[in-house]
DNA sequence: CGCGACGTTGATTTGCCTCAACGATTGTGG
DNA sequence: CCACAATCGTTGAGGCAAATCAACGTCGCG
């Protein structure tokens, strides 16, 4: 069960049999149907979530009501809001699975824990957050700069198997677009 | 000189006088006058830049030939390219300085050293680089959900000083829209 | 002084949104 | 297992926010 965390985790800093031991007696292992909803807007998020299997969806919810997706959680991926984990305060994000999910949880506590008793891993995080970083980073640009065509384009390469899995209006509001245009979009692209 | 980067990292994590005398020891003092271009695309970034006085603008610059500000630094931030300075690869960013602009920085050896000597500082970057996923998290909700009006009075709040200091349509691109466009959406702020 | 960088304003265009109607598919309770 | 509702994707007409293009005034600077 523990073999592709451990394996997520070495891609970053070589940690001993040990370590992976001790990280993984911290984890909770946990199932949640489709449509379970993890976080909502105002709570304090506790948990970091590793993807065994599913997918979950990360998201604001903006002044007219309309969703705007953040990030597509899959396997082998993280999920969590960091900003509310880390400062243990409310946070405004929504995260909901898209379908049944099995997830490998870390606590504030846990967390620290494992922190102190294995340091290495500091380093593996500010790994993880970096790469974190510099995808939104990516994002936000092709946000302000690429046309839709483009956003649909690059998601397609990015996250091939997504389209399979989850209904074409989430893939929309990922890319900051109505559905009724990424149908469009697509329809224009099938006539090439 | 170390009064203000020593207590930027103090205010994430707790260190001695001997822990940051090991750190302001590896830093590098530099300074660059405005225009200067601290990295291009293309390049391996090698420095993480403390700025202690000025300003500097991170971008990417886009297929039409068009300049796309992802960030403004000023004092008492960092600046860097993350992803190619943690990965050793060439990146996709430009890093210019907007004024005059003092630095002290740390190039990737120093860097090594510094985690080896004091790991806690692991947790000092970790932390960096978590309010920054926060803060392009933030900026990529905004881009999408927000019309030029809100995105520009939000600016302000956040950013009071660097209307005064920069070139106005340096702020439309960070802000992602014409220099025109902008200029219209402060014309009409103003009848109100 | 004269040039280049900058901000403004107006006319026009366009990429994307809104709203509405319509089939297809899914899923759920009777 | 069917019937009906809900969810989803598509298509079209019309509208709007922001882009484009162009002209012009101002300022700072070599």
């Amino acid at each position: 069960m523990f073999e592709e965390i451990n394996n997520n985790v070495c891609r970053y800093v070589a940690f001993s049999t040990e370590e992976l031991q001790i990280f993984n007696n911290l984890l909770k292992h946990k199932m949640f149907p489709k449509k379970a909803c993890l976080l909502r807007a105002g709570e304090v998020c506790n948990f970091e979530g590793f993807i065994v299997k599913g997918s979950l969806r990360k998201y604001y919810i903006d002044d007219n009501g309309n969703e705007v997706i953040i990030q597509f959680g899959i396997e082998n991926g993280w999920i969590s809001d960091i900003a509310s984990f880390s400062d243990r305060k409310p946070g405004n994000l929504f995260i909901e699975c898209l379908e049944d999910t099995e997830l490998l949880l870390l606590d504030p506590n846990s967390k620290e824990s494992l922190l102190s008793q294995v340091p290495k891993f500091e380093r593996f995080y500010r790994k993880l957050v970096e790469k974190n970083v510099s995808t939104m980073q990516n994002r936000l640009y092709f946000s302000i700069a690429k046309t839709a065509e483009q956003k649909y384009l690059d998601f397609l390469e990015h996250y091939p198997s997504i389209p399979q899995r989850v209904p074409q209006h989430y893939i929309a509001s990922y890319l900051g677009m109505t559905p009724e245009f990424l149908s469009k979009v697509r329809a224009r692209l099938l006539k090439k």
